[in-house]
RNA sequence: CGGGUUAUAGCGCAGUUUGGUAGCGCAUCCGUCUGGGGGACGGAAGGUCGCAGGUUCAAAUCCUGCUAACCCGACCA
């Protein structure tokens, strides 16, 4: 992509409504725009960092032998008011009214939606253990949304839902869903630690968020550092084997957020205690037969009997995720994107647009990527070379390939890895060499 | 939902105390120069001063009401 024909507003000040850097940095980097508070538009830049975490988070999804839908964001009162959240969901979820005087929802969860959908096509034990999931916008009205797209009142979520025969069963679909989200955010390039998160009413252990850790974090966390080693633990899991000592062995380290902190099970831990912050983006629990009851859904055991199912909920937090990785992953120059999710592989900048030379070696750079389908943007424009710097600096794709009059004189280019700052001088060809061994 | 703050050009701000020609920086458009870290000079365009009332010869400025947004807390993926 040519800059000269994208569309990326970028800022240089420092908008008014933004304090946290990742706001900051949003806006800055022409990535959204605010369109009321809490609710935001997204501008190429940022919806391609959406679609890549949607992505990752889908093929994970999948992996596990979860399968999509797609339930819409509008729902009716009636569901609401059998699970009898109608009332208890307060003055955070948006009710409407159609022309006919129908109460509405925009949804701001799935439960009674998905519960809805599984009595009316699933009858027999035969059919479990099944896990349906969708991306999809919720909508929560928040008292005070802030910190943008990390506490937006609209965001983008993915949910899955499992229904199982058993206690056990369930158990065994929780589990899953744990293992892939260990997965999947790290596979986004971010560093997710599960921590015991509190169960509610249900009771038991079967509730953990998904931490990533960020100064900006909203809450206090508390873990083993070594926790940090055991990330390759899920790695190469195979989603049909016994999950569950891998679970024993991660959960067997401390880790918990404030709420859930107890010093005195910290005092024989193996590692360092620390204590940070951090942003959830991600939590899943066990529910047993919460809805299923109320909105009788239920299912033919072997043994002929029926009983309610038992489920369990997987919230991915996919527009949060947009701000949490960029909190985590920035200096004070801007951006930087991990490779899995970064909008663009690399920026490519052509540092005189007058010059000849210059245009014809930065061309055949884009053409060549262009032709290993390697995300490259262009920056052909007339700006200074110190604007074009700063502002590739700021969007923070992996890797800047820099076309300058001095390096077409002696063959000799540069470029410039994001994350470490690290300006490397190549020749063409062995730019043409790292493009294969670094972007491909 | 309590407490605090803000609203003036696309963006960031001054001007409001003490009423009297609508300002600055950046961005934009035209031109010339420049060319390795937000470059320089010259020119141009851009406003219902959040909205509605009121006071006054005269209101961005004073008064009343409203709205929106942000920050701190309590609450949440």
């Amino acid at each position: 992509m040519k800059l000269t024909d994208y569309f990326l507003p970028l800022k240089k000040d420092k908008p008014k409504e933004a304090e946290i850097t990742s706001h900051i940095l949003m806006l800055r980097s022409g990535m959204c725009q605010q369109s009321s508070s809490g609710i935001y538009s997204w501008l190429p830049l940022g919806k391609k960092v959406l679609d890549k975490i949607e992505k990752i988070t889908k093929d994970e999804m999948n992996a596990s032998g979860a399968i999509e839908i797609l339930m819409p964001t509008i729902q009716p009162a009636e569901l609401w008011i059998e699970s009898s959240r109608y009332q208890d969901y307060g003055k955070e979820m948006l009710r409407i009214k159609d022309r006919n005087k129908k109460e509405l929802l925009y949804g701001p969860t799935n439960e009674e939606l998905i519960t809805d959908i599984f009595r009316n096509n699933v009858q027999s034990y035969k059919n479990l253990p099944l896990n349906l999931y969708h991306v999809q916008w919720k909508f929560r009205d928040e008292v005070r949304p802030r910190f943008g797209v990390m506490r937006g009142r609209e965001f983008l979520m993915k949910d899955a839902y499992s229904f199982d025969i058993s206690e056990d069963n369930a158990k065994k679909s929780y589990n899953k869903m744990f293992v892939a989200y260990m997965k999947l955010f790290k596979k986004m390039g971010l560093s997710p630690i599960a921590m015991k998160a509190e169960t509610g009413p249900i009771g038991g252990d079967l509730s953990h968020e998904f931490i990533i850790i960020s100064k900006t974090g909203e809450s206090d966390v508390f873990f083993d550092e070594s926790l940090l080693d055991m990330q390759k633990l899920f790695d190469e899991i195979d989603y049909n084997g016994d999950l569950q000592e891998y679970i024993n062995k991660y959960t067997s380290f401390y880790a918990a957020t404030d709420e859930m902190h107890n010093p005195k099970e910290t005092q024989n831990i193996s590692g360092n205690l620390i204590k940070t912050k951090g942003i959830e983006v991600g939590h899943i629990f066990h529910f047993g037969q919460k809805y299923s009851k109320p909105m009788n859904a239920t299912i033919t055991n072997e043994k002929g009997q029926n009983l309610p199912v038992f489920m369990g909920s997987y919230g991915v937090g996919v527009s949060r995720l947009v701000g949490g990785i960029i909190e985590a992953n920035h200096d004070e120059n801007g951006i930087i994107w991990p490779k899995e999710v970064s909008p663009f592989m690399c920026s490519l900048i052509n540092l005189n647009c007058d010059n000849e030379k210059c245009l014809e070696v930065s061309n055949q750079i884009y053409n060549y990527c262009n032709k290993k389908m390697i995300d490259v943007l262009f920056d052909d424009t007339k700006e200074s070379i110190g604007s074009k710097l700063t502002t590739a600096d700021l969007i923070g794709f992996p890797y800047q390939v820099i076309i300058g009059p001095k390096g077409v004189k002696n063959d000799n280019f540069e470029i410039k890895t994001r994350k470490t700052n690290k300006i490397i001088n190549l020749s063409l060809n062995e730019i043409f060499n790292f493009i294969n061994e670094n972007m491909v």
